[in-house]
DNA sequence: ATGAAGGCACTGGCCTATTC
DNA sequence: GAATAGGCCAGTGCCTTCAT
């Protein structure tokens, strides 16, 4: 039987020609998706059922690709006139839509669920797509709409599904791409048949080599050619100009790190669509150049808005003078100006705190300190590993932000039990403390260049 | 996924220098 | 003096980056 090609595959070619390479020709090397991925699908998934609620008593359809088409032909044969998760299958390509909704005449309208704030470039394309495929299959489509997270909504008790969804209408926006849908799928079917080996060529098309994921893979898995030189480090600085920027630090001084949770759905009052929650927090005190910091931890222990403790708490490791360094301090300001808004007795805290912030990693990103093995980025993940070797997540069980966030609900899980509750527990301190202790030492040694 | 900021290319207004 | 070309700067809009 002749091989699908699904609208998820079709999408992944648009996104980066490699990956649908990979995903067909080479699954084996595919990476595996990160926490972050995981989350957004799960975001997708929670919104999905939600949207459903907007169009209520509708007939779920089991299945993807043949099986999802046959049982998607069989209900509206039965005269269903809402359809969740409809299939079809025609000229050997496959969709499966989110709602379908009966129209007027025999058309149906097509409503697309995306767990986003704003319609995103490729949006346009999916429906066009899905819209096609319909259509070939049999199942006339009218208007086509996406429905998406309004981010203006706050939650307030229950979830009031018409306040946290907005729908708009993108017949139009859709039909701008359907002269090239068969275009693309042209290229798909191409890159589909591409060998195990790629020519350069083949390679060339990656929609951005410094960062593709399935490129990084390809390459280790051909050989260690490329590591060598990725990791040569040559390191080139201006003295001068760091000083000068330093000098605006004031001590004592406090490198801070917060790890957050947030999703689609707010789980608390009073919070927006993935609006952040700060639920735990490092603080390194040096009350001078060279001496030994001092350290404060929290971490909330029930999973409820943590606000108001972990406030409490920051007010005994940060004091009211000296400055406060954070890696990308935008992210560090945006949590405090949250948590103001929210616990307004420690407003004016923390908006002083967010004076006197100091982002450590505009050294980097303005290239005073450089080395090439940094990879042109300035995140503390590309820094840290090369300015302060003997500091490695890779002794911790917990190695990125994604997983610290997605262990928050697990660790106050009341069913979880007390020996794996102290061991996460361990690992999600471990892990805050070392950005922080990365960022003291590489302040250090900027000082002493 | 968000959201703010930085980077970068481009635009338009203004000035000066050059040429007739 | 008028017309044109080029340089400069501020403003813009789009894209990328970083944290979780």
């Amino acid at each position: 039987m002749e091989k699908l090609l699904s609208k998820t595959a079709f999408m992944h070619l648009l996104e980066c020609p490699l990956r649908l390479w990979m995903e067909s020709v080479r699954p084996e090397l595919v990476p595996p998706s990160s926490a972050i991925d995981r989350q957004a699908m799960e975001n997708g998934e929670q919104v999905d059922v939600l949207a459903q609620r907007l169009f209520p008593g509708g007939v779920k359809i089991e299945g993807f690709n043949r099986v999802g088409f046959a049982n998607t032909q069989k209900a509206i044969a039965k005269g269903a006139k809402i359809l969740y998760q409809p299939s079809a299958v025609a000229d050997g390509l496959t969709a499966r839509a989110d709602i379908l909704v009966r129209g007027q005449g025999k058309t149906w309208d097509l409503h697309e669920v995306k767990a986003t704030t704003s319609v995103k470039r490729e949006h346009p394309v999916d429906v066009a797509f899905q819209k096609m495929c319909f259509e070939r299959a049999g199942i006339p489509i009218g208007n086509t709409f996406l429905v998406r997270l309004n981010n203006r909504y706050v939650r307030d008790g229950e979830i009031d599904v018409a306040g946290l969804l907005k729908e708009e209408d993108v017949t139009q926006d859709a039909a701008r791409f359907e002269d090239r849908i068969p275009e693309f799928i042209e290229q798909a079917r191409e890159v589909m048949s591409w060998g195990k080996q790629l020519t350069p060529a083949q390679l060339r098309t990656c929609s951005n080599p410094r960062k593709c994921a399935f490129l990084a893979a390809y390459l280790e898995a051909v050989g260690a050619g490329k590591r060598a030189e990725i990791f040569e480090s040559d390191p080139s600085f201006d003295s001068e100009a760091i000083a000068q920027a330093l000098g605006e630090l004031v001590y004592p001084l406090h490198f801070l790190d917060y790890e957050t949770f947030g999703g689609a759905i707010p789980p608390f009052n009073g919070f927006r669509p993935y609006e952040q929650i700060p639920f735990q927090f490092a603080v390194y005190v040096l009350d001078e150049p060279g001496g030994t910091p001092r350290t404060f931890d929290f971490l909330a222990d029930t999973f409820a808005d943590p606000s108001v403790e972990l406030v409490d708490a920051l007010r005994e490791a940060i004091g009211p003078d000296g400055s406060v360094i954070a890696w990308n301090a935008i992210f560090e300001k945006s949590c405090n100006e949250g948590l103001a808004k929210r616990v307004p007795a420690h407003a004016k805290f923390l908006r002083s705190i967010n004076k006197r912030m100091f982002d450590l990693m505009l050294i980097f990103k303005r290239k005073l300190y450089d080395d090439p093995a940094f990879n042109k980025s300035a995140s503390l993940k590309a820094v840290m590993p090369v300015m302060e070797p003997d500091l490695s997540y890779k002794n911790l069980n917990i190695q990125e932000g994604g997983t610290a966030s997605a262990s928050w609900p697990i660790l106050t899980d009341p069913k979880l039990p007390k020996a794996k509750r102290t061991a996460l527990h361990r690992d999600m301190i471990d892990y805050c403390r070392l950005d922080v202790y990365g960022m003291v030492r590489i302040l250090q040694k900027l000082d002493r260049l």
